[in-house]
DNA sequence: TTCAGGAATTAGAATAATTCCAATTTAGCT
DNA sequence: AGCTAAATTGGAATTATTCTAATTCCTGAA
């Protein structure tokens, strides 16, 4: 029901709008809503056709718009690929992603807390990394479809 | 010297492309050269430049098919961070990837053998990881520009 | 050495994801 | 209700990359 976020979810949204001094729209909420409904790892495409069974006049540009304040407030992540589109994703946990090269389907991969500090500290002396992106590709066994 | 590429790496390329079938070309040769000979992650865009210098026919087409080549013959590596160009890598060993947000620089960071075992320990049952992407962003002090 | 046939290269058109733009609509404040 | 800035809209533009059909180049058999 991306019209009626889950009250958890839209308390969050409301103030990390609001944070920002962005306003809630019905738009942000139902791109919002499209992205929690179903965490299969969308792309704007999948997104925008998504909303538009909800708020049928929503063009492209505001799917777009929207994806990058949702970004911007730290709602969600872009996930982004090799050259594929980009996906987005509302688990904000540190997590990796596994790409199975067969079915094109993106899984969550946890990262616990010992790799991601041993991953962190790779980086050497005299930068500053404010971002980490794990992924994998490969092939999933059929029973994780 | 992309027209006369070191006698190590010569060799390199003439068996990689012969196990395959395919042919050891000029423009081959000279694409290989120039991302071996200035190892700042060129994108194709820079690498057509590079090698324009030295075959003035060459397309870009050409500047495309060769890196498809030469990824296929594990003689690069391709580097795609977010949705920028993809970039290229001559450094085989398995390292990671910064980029400085200001300088738009691209820096290889080593990955110590531990780290590297508990990243691939990540993956759960059932997925086979082929492929393994690690990459930071951030700013790199003046020091190291 | 010549020539046939496949491989590689070429120029330019096509594609796909994303961003830009100018005009319109909307939301929140007075 | 009316003002103003913010958000949305449709369509055009951009950018990296891929495709296509024609040409050129190698290589190896005769």
């Amino acid at each position: 029901m991306p019209n009626s976020l889950p009250s958890f979810n839209r308390d969050n949204f409301n103030t990390a709008l609001r944070e920002k001094g962005l306003r809630p729209t019905k738009q942000r909420a139902c791109v919002y809503g499209v992205i929690l409904d179903k965490r299969d790892h969308p792309t704007a495409d999948d997104i925008y056709d998504r909303v538009k069974r909800h708020l049928p006049g929503t063009s492209f540009a505001t799917v777009y718009n929207c994806l990058e304040t949702l970004v911007g407030c730290d709602l969600v992540r872009q996930v982004n690929m090799d050259r594929s589109p980009t996906r987005y994703c509302p688990n904000l946990t540190p997590h990796a992603h596994f790409r199975c090269t067969q079915s094109g389907k993106i899984y969550d991969v946890e990262i616990d807390n010992d790799t991601l500090s041993l991953m962190q500290a790779l980086v050497p002396e005299g930068f500053e990394a404010e971002n980490l992106d794990l992924s994998f590709s490969g092939t999933a066994k059929p029973s994780n479809n």
